[in-house]
DNA sequence: CGGCGTCTCCCCCGTGCGGGGGAGACGATC
DNA sequence: GATCGTCTCCCCCGCACGGGGGAGACGCCG
């Protein structure tokens, strides 16, 4: 009985090269395909396939949200092998977090990618599946993420933080934006009001803890 | 035939509970104990066993060092596992660029440690080897961590540095230092001008992506 | 001994930063 | 139509920050 997976990317592309490797094994077979997050439930629970090679980063429905979702709503759910294309991709954290079993790059060799398959399909998740899980739950720790969470950013004021945690001076940050230094001051001051944060430099080391950017 | 195993740890207990843990196996051999780094080298040499379990984070050469050096002067080394107390450890990060072949938490059950030790001397090292590996090579970007090494701080330097990243005031590191507010100023200069940082933000931001502090 | 590096502290000075408070324009929502 | 949130911009003000330059004390090392 050889182990059945979806593959799940908005690429084409991706979807025909995982294909490729894993056809090519007498024991794998992959059983369908989705271009996008929001696709993948009602494919799940038509195909029962025992593992999901999924995109984190997705239009529509992204690759945690839809870890998530499967994980919710499908009992007796499948393996999901989230794949990437950058190690170290905050995405990957909260997809572990979200409760994936493995990580994949997409520029892996082949015969590591149908490895990778076959081990989670076995239920072998990750070689030290306590410090790697616990690694992923710490990555970005509790109380930052929830601090950020509770902060309610609007879309400006995270872009501000953003820029912010990448150095840049109130008017450096008003040249990129188009707009007056003043400005950018209100969302400044926004956001340290909404992080708790004394000073740009306390904002930064939220950002960095919670996981909202991060090093690499 | 047994997988003969060398411990390393500067502690007396954790050597202990390691070698019961792992002398239950029939499989499993210890035949070996140090107590620092430094005298690594020579046990290995003698010994040869299969898998080192080391500590990171030890007196007289750390687990980092420990590894290297073992790499470099022993010809078809042991396998070499880095045991920790703490996930998320940049040690850890470090001693697997150095090298290491798996980690293992201190806090981690019996059967995944038995296991652990099992896998690594498969050859088995770690479940996605380029993913983690890669991770672990990424994990402080190159450049922030050149910049830092040929930042060349002072051990003074290197404390002020922490306490600016933990988002504390001149003032406040004066007090926690016991030191003058001015002579915080000149340490900060000094960090600053060093790392080429305009200020205390691109520091923090240096700091983390150099992987000098981590978040969690 | 005389240098060198480190850690300590001092003064002056400009300015970027952040708080407080106010306000107009726009879109969504009720 | 009125209300609310968001984004935009303005003023005033105090201060922490960071640069420049100088200096004494200590320990190390050639």
């Amino acid at each position: 009985m050889p182990v059945t997976v979806l593959l799940v990317d908005d690429e084409p592309l991706v979807r025909a090269g995982l294909r490729a490797v894993l056809e090519a094994q007498p024991d794998i077979e992959v059983v369908g395909e989705a271009a996008d997050g929001a696709a993948v439930i009602p494919l799940v629970r038509q195909l029962r396939p025992h593992v999901v090679a999924m995109d984190v980063r997705m239009p529509l429905l992204d690759g945690i949200e839809a870890t998530k979702a499967v994980l919710r709503t499908i009992p007796d759910p499948p393996k999901i092998l989230v794949v990437t294309t950058f190690e170290n991709d905050e995405y990957v954290y909260r997809a572990l977090r979200a409760g994936a079993d493995g990580f994949l790059l997409k520029r892996a060799r082949p015969s590591e990618i149908v490895h990778a398959v076959r081990l989670v399909a076995e239920g072998e998740t990750l070689l030290f599946p306590t410090a790697v899980r616990s690694l992923a739950a710490e990555y970005g720790n509790r109380e930052a993420r929830e601090t950020l969470e509770r902060a309610a950013l609007t879309e400006r004021e995270e872009v501000v933080l953003r820029l912010i945690a990448r150095g840049l001076t109130n008017a450096e940050i008003a040249a990129q934006l188009y707009v007056g230094t003043e400005t950018v001051k209100s969302h400044v001051s926004a956001v340290l009001a909404k992080l708790g944060a004394r000073d740009r430099t306390q904002a930064v080391i939220t950002a960095y803890e919670s996981g909202f950017v991060s090093p690499a």
